[in-house]
DNA sequence: CGAATTGACTTGTTTAAACAAGTGGTGTAT
DNA sequence: ATACACCACTTGTTTAAACAAGTCAATTCG
């Protein structure tokens, strides 16, 4: 359960909007409003609202109010959010999933790892690659790097489980930032061994940096998915000028 | 230029980042001590932070510090971010770029249209594609769908050029939010008449549903990307559990 | 020597207040 | 009737202060 006040504003919040407690299109009440119902400072309910704006629930205007923009998703059964867990999503789903370890190996990153992945040559790393699977179908094809000093007795069994099951709840380890890119590549042979391509001769990739609470990227993983099942969700809010393009819209 | 405090202290510290006058892997000096620099309060060097963890360029911990944990992208000639616009990233990169207009018509939301697009249905709509071409190789198919009633005078000219230079100087229209949503599909007999697809027989969409300051979604557009030269960065920062799967890790 | 405590740091949350700036309506003067 | 000033409202930015909570090293105690 979520102690901070702001949090429960916002929960608050968001499930008026997805109820249509508040209409879509409309105004929210006010800040000062929400400061009288909540009994808390302006503070904290403008993070409550920061929040709902970057998760697309409602963007604000100066001088007019909060808007609700809120749009159900809308659920097609074979859609999944790479954003989620492999295992969150089939729970929620309620599909049933396994993983295979096809391969788990100790190397060393060269240069071409290191180019690939951002470790440092000479880095000692697990190589590690599975296949999930989703209702018998795999549909996803993850290589990974992970840093050998951060998990040095990683085994088949732990693999095959949930990694960061072991490395949160066993290692006390704390993954704090991801950092993603999506591509789209052609299908490799081994793409066509492991996976359900069908029609598809190409693969979604998320390539994903993860970094601990240490600040170091303890993990490298290379996700290629069955394009049809593919699906990512993505937010963007117009920022002031000075913020560079990263994020510019359209 | 941005006149916010905050702005200028984010814009501060990001160069300092990218030009290693902060080592990465390292902590940032102190909210004191930055405090102490800036001569501000301790909010507004938070919230410059803030920004800087949403952008994957360091990370928090409690008790501990700011880590750099930036790298710089690796350009590769071919790649583009989505997230910038075709011609932000065509001038970044000098090359030459061209629009053409396929098709302008209105036409009227039906069941599919509101289906696909979350418009209501029986809005009045433009029915706009347009091919987008870069260094005379064609890369984009774009189909869009406009309100008629947020710009009644639409023309091809119009739509030639750029949209949304038009929508906003011309119109005075504030382009606030946007929501986006990432697949990979079959190619189309269209894309294939259209793109320059190579070997893929995919295509890269992106889904685009754009409000005005309104708080109306004044246009949706379809993108269709030809997938050698599709690429989309995220950050993702572990957030407290009461927020919903949205953004998970991993 | 080893374990526990303390204390000096760090970031995280919340409050209160003031002023800036944008929006939209009301009213007045032209 | 139109234009303007004004006012009441909204969100945006900044400051200051207090307390909570996590980290890490030095110190103290057993």
């Amino acid at each position: 359960m979520p102690r901070e006040k702001f949090t429960q504003i916002y929960a608050t919040l968001k499930e008026r909007i997805e109820s249509g407690i508040y209409p879509v299109g409309q105004l929210l009440p006010s800040e000062n409003t929400l400061i009288g119902e909540f009994g808390c400072s302006r503070n904290t309910v403008r993070r409550a609202i920061s929040e709902l704006v970057r998760d697309g629930y409602v963007q604000t205007s100066q001088g007019k109010g909060v808007c609700n923009i809120f749009q159900p998703i809308e659920c097609s059964s074979y859609t999944m959010g790479t954003i989620e867990s492999f295992r969150e999503t089939a729970r929620r789903t309620g599909q049933h999933t396994a993983t295979r370890v096809v391969l788990l190996e100790r190397c060393v990153a060269g240069v071409n790892i290191s180019l690939q992945t951002g470790f440092p040559v000479g880095t000692q790393l697990f190589s590690l690659s599975r296949v999930h699977e989703m209702d018998g179908r795999p549909i996803i094809l993850n290589h990974s790097y992970l840093r050998v000093d951060c998990m040095p007795n990683l085994t088949e069994e732990i693999a095959q489980g949930s990694l960061y099951r072991y490395l949160e709840e066993e290692l006390g380890m704390v993954v704090v930032t991801s950092k993603r890119t999506i591509t789209v590549e052609q299908a490799t042979p081994a793409d066509e061994k492991w996976l359900d391509l069908g029609e598809y001769n190409c693969v979604a990739v998320v390539s994903n940096q993860v970094y601990n609470s240490q600040g170091v990227m303890f993990e490298y993983t290379q996700s290629r998915h069955v394009p049809s099942i593919f699906r990512f969700q993505d937010n963007a809010v117009r920022r002031s000028p000075g913020h560079g393009a990263r994020h510019a819209l359209v």
